[in-house]
DNA sequence: CCCGTATGGTTGCAAGTAGCAACATCCAAG
DNA sequence: CTTGGATGTTGCTACTTGCAACCATACGGG
């Protein structure tokens, strides 16, 4: 089939996205509960982010994804507690704590990771190969996106620990164009 | 450019996906809080819903957000109290409300809805239109898969006012098949 | 017609989470 | 040495959410 769907104007679909994208974060959280009670929703990506980066700063964290530091700080005193996560003094500047998971850690978020994994998996297994990788690349454009949209008094600009600099590296290549995922 | 993509496993875009819903998630609140300080996330997306469906129960929005009931009341409640939703009872049954957003409920919801759509359409604007409305089906797609997936002691498979529903009917066409969004 | 059960909805309670502000510590200039 | 900026931590407060208990209403069988 060549185009089977109606011709979508451009406001339609900027509508549809921002609906779905709404309610997934709406959903995700209630999802996370019960995917892995122990790490809360954002626990969880903020080790998965160090698991990433290979380790980095509390500061770091807090503007990738928009939070305050004092809940960085209290997330990541929470994770450390549980053992998850080890906290380095950086020689170079002693103000800062570098943050690395531990291999507790690595194997909790593992074993969450896999979880999540599997139901995304039956979720998207119909799903064409072709079209899940495109997906995957549109979510991955639009979080860049998001790093380049001043916003407000926003955090984010300066974040370094970006996932989405190690998402696109990893699996969309070095910058993906915005056309050349297209057709 | 054909395609100049690596060719992504498909655990790798499972992975992709995974990650970037996730944060995307994390960071919807902020911007909600940011955009629209007084509607928080979870009422605008409920009124939000209220308009699209012309009205729902409390129930069915439980269901279709995987929300307690009591979350649901309460939002609701203080939607009501700002005067941007109405109960009507039910004539048939005197037990539901049936819930419809005010005059003043549809402004706010379309003033918030304009500066949130705004700011996409900025951080999609050099993204084709094609790759929006591919983006767009593939969120309601999943949005699809969502509600079809048990999980566990969910709601949601009972809720009748899906958004995934109006969305596919809106946008993608009279049931769009998974695989005619293909290529 | 009455009672038991199921469903819709509200409220009490407790836990978790977030942001703001104040503070301690440390780096970097001047 | 002093001042200004940056990194983190903690106190405090407000909000959100889920669970459980609780009314009100419907539905069905004696």
């Amino acid at each position: 089939m060549p185009t089977p769907r109606p011709a979508h104007s451009r406001d339609e679909s900027v509508e549809t996205i921002q609906r779905e994208l709404t309610a997934f974060a709406r959903r995700a959280r209630a999802t996370a509960a019960r995917v892995h009670p122990e790490l809360s929703l954002v626990s969880f990506t903020l080790l998965a982010h160090l698991q990433e980066q290979q380790g980095c700063r509390a500061t770091d964290l807090a503007a990738h994804y928009m939070l305050d530091k004092s809940t960085v700080s209290r997330q990541v005193a929470a994770l450390e507690k549980l053992g998850y996560v080890e906290r380095r003094p950086d020689p170079d500047d002693q103000r800062v704590h570098v943050l690395h998971p531990t291999a507790a850690g690595h194997q909790a978020l593992e074993a969450a990771h896999t979880r999540r994994r599997t139901l995304l998996k039956e979720r998207l297994a119909d799903w064409p190969e072709e079209d899940l990788a495109r997906f995957a690349d549109y979510l991955v454009r639009y979080t860049e996106a998001w790093g380049t949209t001043p916003l407000r008094g926003q955090a984010g600009a300066s974040g370094m620990c970006s996932s989405a600099q190690s998402a696109s590296a990893s699996i969309a290549g070095p910058s993906a164009a915005p056309a050349s995922v297209s057709r």
